[in-house]
RNA sequence: GGGGCGUUAGCUCAGUCGGUUAGAGCAAAGGACUCAUAAUCCUUCGGUCGUGGGUUCAAGCCCCACACGCCCUACCA
């Protein structure tokens, strides 16, 4: 045990370790879905647990918004790209965030000038130090379209133009033609990317995500084109104002300019460096592009980047072509908010791919929210206002059992077990190690028998035991489950009357959630509204 | 073509360094109980671990091949 003593004082004597933790920023053309809304939950989760706990956490969301398919669409809608951007903010991707509970602590976005002048800056100093140089950016380019074609809107040709490659909307041959880029020496850190994988294993996580990156790298990098003349919806080149930067390294670049990146030096040295959640999709973006990018400017890489799965419904990842996707409201007009953060944090392996399926959601729903924890809750806290007029009860010292006794045990291992899960980013272990004690709490209370303890007046003390034990545990579960649920947790925050007696549910220290007997004895309660409301099955989709 | 991941109970998934009778939840069946949201608790049922080889005293786990599925291969969480 004295190495678990010694990390103990150690985390002891690092008070507000610094905790910042990101979200990608939405592409503000995309209609929000349950696959955004998974994102944003674990990065909230996360946030919210490290927040609870004590540590100087900082979390950020938010939109980008520069890029030639923005400019396209609202010149289509007879807007300017701000414009368009601005009304997409507004209509969906802020309600997004009230939607599922986000805590965030900032919200950029790529048009703010916070950021367009940090970008500018930073831009600014790796042209200096040598970094950038101008160059010849060759690639594919359909007149039809007036743009020069990514990969993935690059087809091969078929009848006249068999053999040719052709854009995926006209259909038509492309031309290869030159433009004058501005060019990032990304190869030139390929070496030490290959270390910092080497040397940090948990740099990028999970390990198959880690073995994607190691195995790209090898095969070598290229330097990354980072501008563009073809448009002008971006961030101007700042020595050469006939290019945009180019919409990614823009995007990247919020992480930084968001903290006071250029602009207030003592922020940026207190949050940086940040934990990325992204997608696996994009992982390579911010695996390999970004820390290249840092190290270019001399900045410390990431804490972590950590890529989570797809969401997969009926096997196959969820899109809206496929007619799959599936707007957050639709769950969350139903089951509320907590459902939502609940089922997706506990039905999926955090960094694996998940079925979603409203069957499953429905069954633990139920299984889980109503019948687990929301039916504990309001068992206990309705024996004590039957027994007890509404009091917490105190526990006898003298009719303290080995049930009683194993109940705080419980409380204190999955506590324990719960935050090691969550610092190696395994929140659905977390959720399944406190649910030991939700699971646990109802089978004490069924074999403690509070109902038939209460007939007999000499057992009065006993009984007040059982339901002090129970209550307390129900006061653990609320700070424990608080960054998963946050709204039923207050709801039974409020009705154990422990805010009056102990403070606020968020300012309950996470990791001692575990200690016993925090709710004292006496402590008036409230009657508690159905926490979680049996949902009739009705018109849900296969 | 190259690469990553996966395939374990009806369903969704765990399975650590290879080590005894492969686990959980849900679903299904039976029973107990009545404080509670017809909730809870107990019991039972249920698996040739994708296929074929190999290494080993011992393989769900390591190696090889194959099958199937998903994904990446330079601007979609």
């Amino acid at each position: 045990m004295p190495e678990s003593l010694t990390r103990d004082e150690n985390a002891a004597n690092v008070p507000n370790k610094s905790f910042f933790i990101t979200t990608p920023i939405f592409y503000v053309n995309d209609a929000p879905h349950i696959g955004h809304a998974y994102t944003e939950v674990a990065t909230d989760v996360l946030a919210r647990w490290h927040r609870q706990s004590g540590d100087d956490t900082w979390s950020l969301t938010g939109t980008d918004e520069h890029g030639q398919k923005i400019l396209r669409t609202a010149t289509a809608n007879g807007v300017t790209p701000k414009e368009w951007a601005d009304r997409l903010v507004e209509s969906a991707w802020r309600p997004l965030i009230d939607t599922i509970n986000i805590s965030n602590d900032d919200f950029i976005r790529t048009t703010d000038a916070r950021h367009e002048e940090g970008v500018a800056k930073f831009l600014q100093k790796l042209y200096d130090e040598g970094h950038i140089y101008a160059g010849e950016f060759e690639a594919l380019y359909c007149v039809g379209c007036e743009e020069f074609k990514p990969k993935s809107e690059i087809v091969d040709g078929t009848g006249a133009f068999e053999g040719e490659k052709v854009c995926a909307i006209h259909s038509k041959p492309l031309e290869l033609l030159q433009e004058k880029n501005y060019f990032f020496k990304m190869s030139a850190f390929q070496d030490r990317l290959l270390a910092l994988y080497e040397e940090r294993p948990d740099f990028v996580q999970p390990a198959s995500a880690r073995n994607e990156v190691i195995a790209f790298v090898q095969q070598g990098l290229e330097d990354l084109s980072i501008s563009r003349t073809s448009f002008d919806w971006g961030i101007p080149i700042p020595w050469d104002s006939s290019h945009v930067t180019y919409v990614w390294f823009d995007a990247l670049l919020n992480y930084a300019t968001a903290i006071g990146y250029g602009s207030d030096d003592e922020q940026f040295a207190r949050r940086w460096p940040a934990t990325h959640i992204v997608g696996k999709d994009i992982l390579r973006f911010h695996a390999v592009i970004w820390p290249a990018m840092l190290m270019a400017a001399g900045v410390e890489v990431p804490e972590h980047v950590f890529a989570h799965g797809w969401l997969l419904v009926g096997g196959e990842k969820m899109s809206k072509s496929k007619l799959t996707g599936i707007a957050p409201n639709e769950i969350t007009d139903t089951f509320g908010s907590d459902a939502f953060r609940y089922y997706f944090m506990r039905a999926i392996s955090f960094g694996h791919d998940g079925s979603f399926s409203w069957e499953d959601l429905h069954a633990r729903y139920h299984a889980e929210l109503a019948n687990g924890f929301g039916n504990l809750a309001s068992r206990v806290v309705a024996m004590n206002a039957k027994y007890f007029g509404s009091v917490m009860p105190g526990a006898v010292e003298s009719e303290i059992s080995d049930e009683d006794r194993a109940i705080r045990e419980l409380a204190a291992a999955v506590t324990a077990a719960a935050d090691e899960h969550i610092e190696r980013f395994a929140v659905h272990e977390a959720i399944a190690a406190i649910w030991q004690l939700v699971d646990a709490l109802n089978g004490y209370v069924q074999e403690q028998q509070p109902w038939a303890l209460a007939k007999d007046e000499a057992q009065q003390d006993r009984l007040a035991t059982v339901l002090a034990t129970a209550t307390e545990g129900l006061r653990a579960l609320a700070e424990l489950l608080h960054p998963v649920i946050p709204l039923a947790t207050a709801k039974l925050w409020a009705a154990l009357g422990a805010e009056d007696a102990i403070g606020a549910l968020a300012a309950q220290p996470l990791r001692s959630a575990g200690q016993w007997g925090r709710l004292p004895a006496g402590t008036p309660q409230q009657p508690l509204a159905v926490l979680f409301p049996r949902v009739e099955s009705e018109n849900e989709s296969k």
